[in-house]
This record gives structure tokens, sequence and C-alpha cells, in this order.
DNA sequence: TGCCAGGCCCTCTTTAGGGCCTT
């Protein structure tokens, strides 16, 4: 299979926990960018840090998840229960869909949903959520793990016993620690200049080797959420 | 009652086991 995938979306989700915790979401963050800024990014001169494009759509909400969120996942990302509910946020409803189909359909096709640990963790959430409310994305739309091509690409310079989180990637790339982890768009955007840091090579590998969201699965069984 | 993520990667591997990675 070959794409010529015109816009790669950045997405990430913070949630209530872990897979083993049937998850929901608290917070998505998209960020849209064309093709042709990914090709050749600009570099900042004094440290050599991709800068991020002047043309980008980015789309950030919160929602109140419906369940308990544990106490490690509140820790880490802010979010619980509490202010979540007092700042009176809506659940991943089916408005919540339309407006993150209406961002990715505005967007030159076809697109490429990027996230870190995708294919283990946000494709099948979101997927999950998606079927929660009886709806899928529409057209033709790919999916790229930037953990999986990057442990593809860096046969030649892994450390030994290197790490492969999102924040150890930033600090062996950049050698400072990366801003706002665990804020959706805090993780969207350090993503983003990572790919930006290695765009030739995952370009590459996008061409050959992006799965597709029609063959991601759920993350766990969902009931059709009742409408009307 | 008892279950409790799972695909990927590495190695002391392939008739397997354990750690990573995501909140």
């Amino acid at each position: 299979m070959s794409t010529s995938i015109k816009t790669f979306v950045f997405f990430d989700l913070e949630t209530t926990g872990l897979p083993q915790d049937n998850p929901k979401v608290t917070e998505i963050c998209l960020v849209a960018v064309h093709r042709c800024s990914v090709e050749n990014p600009p570099r900042d001169p004094a440290t050599g840090v991709p800068q991020l494009p002047r043309i980008l759509d980015k789309l950030c909400l919160f929602m109140d998840p419906g369940k308990t969120v544990t106490p490690k996942a509140a820790e880490i990302t802010g979010l619980n229960n509490i202010n979540l509910a007092k700042s009176e946020k809506q659940t991943f409803d089916a408005r919540t869909v339309a407006l993150i189909q209406e961002f990715l359909q505005r967007q030159a096709q076809p697109v490429c949903l990027v996230a870190h640990n995708g294919n283990g963790y946000d494709f099948p959430l979101l997927k999950a959520e998606l079927v929660h409310q009886g709806q899928d994305l529409v057209g033709q739309v790919y999916c790229l793990d930037t953990m999986k091509a990057l442990r593809d690409l860096d046969d030649y310079d892994c450390p030994p016993g290197g790490s492969y989180t999102l924040s150890a990637l930033y600090r062996r790339f950049f050698k400072e620690d990366p801003k706002d982890s665990h804020f959706a768009e805090g993780d969207v955007l350090a993503m983003l200049v990572i790919f930006l840091y290695k765009a030739s090579e995952l370009l590459e590998w996008a061409s050959t080797k992006c799965g597709t969201w029609a063959a991601v699965k759920p993350m766990y069984n969902v009931q059709l959420q009742q409408t009307g």
C-alpha cells in the first residue's frame, strides 16, 4: 500500500485511566498540519529544534467522562470529576463526534491520524467512544503510531535500553523536558516537534506503512448510547 | 466466582516469557 497523505492530524487523549479500567475520555486535542508544512520544516538556528508551522488547525475539547477518574490519572492530568463537573463540561456525545468529523473533513484529504502509542491506546479508545455513539469516522482515514514508526526507524541509533515514552524521546532529541506533559495539547505539540525533527524519515515510512482507521478495533465492548 | 489490555519488541527465542507504552 502506498499512500499520499495530505494532512497529518496529531492527536492525544487524556482519560480516566488505563485500558484495564475501560477508560473514558476527559480531554482530546487534535492539531492538523498540511503535508507542505511537514516537508523540510525550518529549525531554530540556535537549538536545532524544529519550529511549529505557522498554519495549523487546532481543536481541544474537555468532557465529563461519566465515570470516576482514577487517582493516578487525576494526579498526572490535573483533570478530575470535580473540576470537570464544576466547569459544566458535556459528555463525549453526538455533538462531540460532529465537531471531530467537521474538523477532519475541513482538512485536505486524505488525512492521517498521528498518536504516540496510538495503535495500543488512542486509536482503539477513540474508536470505542465513536462506537458508543453509534458512529465512526467517514472517508479514507489513515493511522500512524509514532512509537512504532520511531522504533522502526531507530535501528541505527537507538541507545541501549533507550525508552520510547514521548518525554524520553523529546529529551533524547532536544536535551530538555517537554512542556505541559500530560496536557493533551502539550503532548500533541511535543509529538509534532518530534515528528518534524524526523520528518523526512517519517514521511517515507508513512508512505508505505500507515494503518487504516477502518482496521482499528474498539478498546472494549461498548453499548450503543440511547438517544431521543 | 473469578476474571481483570494487548500488540509489539527483545532475548538467556521460535514448543516462551517478560517488559514496554498509553491514563
